[in-house]
DNA sequence: CATTTTTGTCCGATATACTAGACTGCGTGA
DNA sequence: TCACGCAGTCTAGTATATCGGACAAAAATG
């Protein structure tokens, strides 16, 4: 089985772009990135072209401008491609234009040493929740997640805290019908939804069991910017059968913690 | 003084880019988000398409785009724009490629902890150096850094143990003529350069007092990648008066910590 | 070994992305 | 009030970036 063949196995939808249409330099690359990022390994020009229904001339024109300009690297010597130099410099630029995101990383390392479990810097990507940082357990069974993956917000807890401050219409309208499908098949009431996110914004947390997989307990917590705007929350991804008096001491820490970060003036 | 003029005097050669020209639409994106992160900070459109030399509605076109994508993102109410959210996860896809870049920031944080010092990591981008991460020394006179800013090759300590699989005339070939030029104007003989790297290959470190400015010494370790190549540097940037059994012990510890990370097969 | 697939580069034709410039509306300062 | 500069959008025309396809060389495949 030739790479290409998993590739489209795990991203058919894209492998299927319609042929034959002329599309511009800037959506290409845009494509390409998104594409990189989804599959979270270096590929070879031909996959990437096959994968993103572009033309094979047209990608090798665009892969090696990006090379030139540090944006993509060769990855050993056959020829795969990979994220370069400069995204990480640009990605650092974004994520400390934010005056405290050292001490917010500060905070989940810390969060992370004492209590041994796995905890994330959550956010949301357009109308999908990404994790953006984490910090993986260690024990033999780890719960470990991926950086950059978007997930339907439905699926989170931290998704009912970054939704706390639209209105039941305007959650309506964000997110698309096929999110609430869970990944055991269950279809989650968008009511029940509306309800849970009431709920986190009179909570000020969030708590979910078995949501996402059946073997992990989340627990989340807002951190508020500057202006008290919650776009970003810290949370832990527990096994699910840790003892309750465990669980709430951690949702208590991870409480004070993510509150020692928010609303000191920006 | 409007924000324009200042940037132009930090940058004036790209203010001057000859108009008239048509270029493509992915040399506009590369060429907008260098002069983003060399600016380091938000900028309206009208501003970085003077600065970029690029007509505005090209500018406005482009831009637009990018924010779809979450390439960048508008920051406050008055049209400014920075990285986005995508650029994190790009970068942080890059970073974490490399499979032990955790246990590099690891011993990043935990030698500024334990010195109290300014410690950076750092590589190549192109045939310049740039700081890739850095923990600042906390004194109330703080030396600190910028990470993604490029600077020449010769004004580093780090910069001679990341040449150090070059031959002279590779090196030669490699760094830009102007590059020997120091900050306070001194001329860096090119002799003296190639002996500098020597020197560090043979010891296995790097040292440099008053280089890239009259009050810092810094020490550079080298972190062996898995094949042994050199790409990366941890280093102290020490104030110059530190005491010198001070510096020999931050070296040691330093030579220490870099050691431990590199020649662990990938 | 012969056969097939893939890689990386090149080229001419043309659909279109980029550009220049016009236009509106807002805010500011005289 | 007017004059000015800037933000943001829109349009038509053309310079050119993209595309399909051809090609040689390399690498699988049988």
């Amino acid at each position: 089985m030739t790479e290409y063949e998993i590739l489209e196995r795990t991203a058919p939808e894209a492998a299927t772009a319609a042929g034959g249409e002329r599309k511009r330099g800037i959506d290409r690359v845009i494509i390409l990135l998104e594409a990189l990022l989804r599959q979270r390994a270096p590929m070879r020009v031909g996959d990437i072209a096959r994968l993103i229904g572009a033309p094979r001339s047209t990608t090798y024109e665009i892969v090696n401008r990006l090379l030139e300009a540090d944006m993509l690297e060769t990855v050993g010597t056959d020829g795969h491609v990979y994220f370069g130099r400069a995204m990480h410099l640009f990605g650092w630029a974004y994520s400390h234009h934010n005056a405290h995101y050292p001490r917010i990383i500060e905070t989940l390392d810390r969060l992370a040493a004492e209590s041994g479990e796995t905890v994330q810097l959550c956010g949301l990507r357009g109308n999908k929740y990404v994790v953006l940082d984490s910090r993986d357990s260690v024990g033999p069974f780890r719960i470990s997640s991926q950086v950059g993956v978007e997930v339907p917000i439905p699926w989170t807890a931290s998704g009912r805290l970054l939704l706390s401050h639209m209105d039941d219409d305007a959650v309506r309208a964000f997110i698309p019908a096929e999110d609430y499908r869970l990944p055991d098949g269950r279809w989650l009431p968008q009511e029940d939804f509306l309800a849970a996110i009431a709920l986190a914004r009179r909570q000020g947390y969030s708590e979910s069991a078995a949501l996402a997989d059946r073997f992990t307990w989340c627990l989340a917590a807002p951190i508020l910017d500057g202006r008290g705007a919650m776009t970003l929350t810290l949370c832990f991804v527990l096994p699910v059968d840790t003892p309750e008096a465990r669980r709430i001491e951690l949702l208590a820490l991870l409480r004070e913690r993510a509150m020692g970060l928010g609303l000191v003036g920006d």
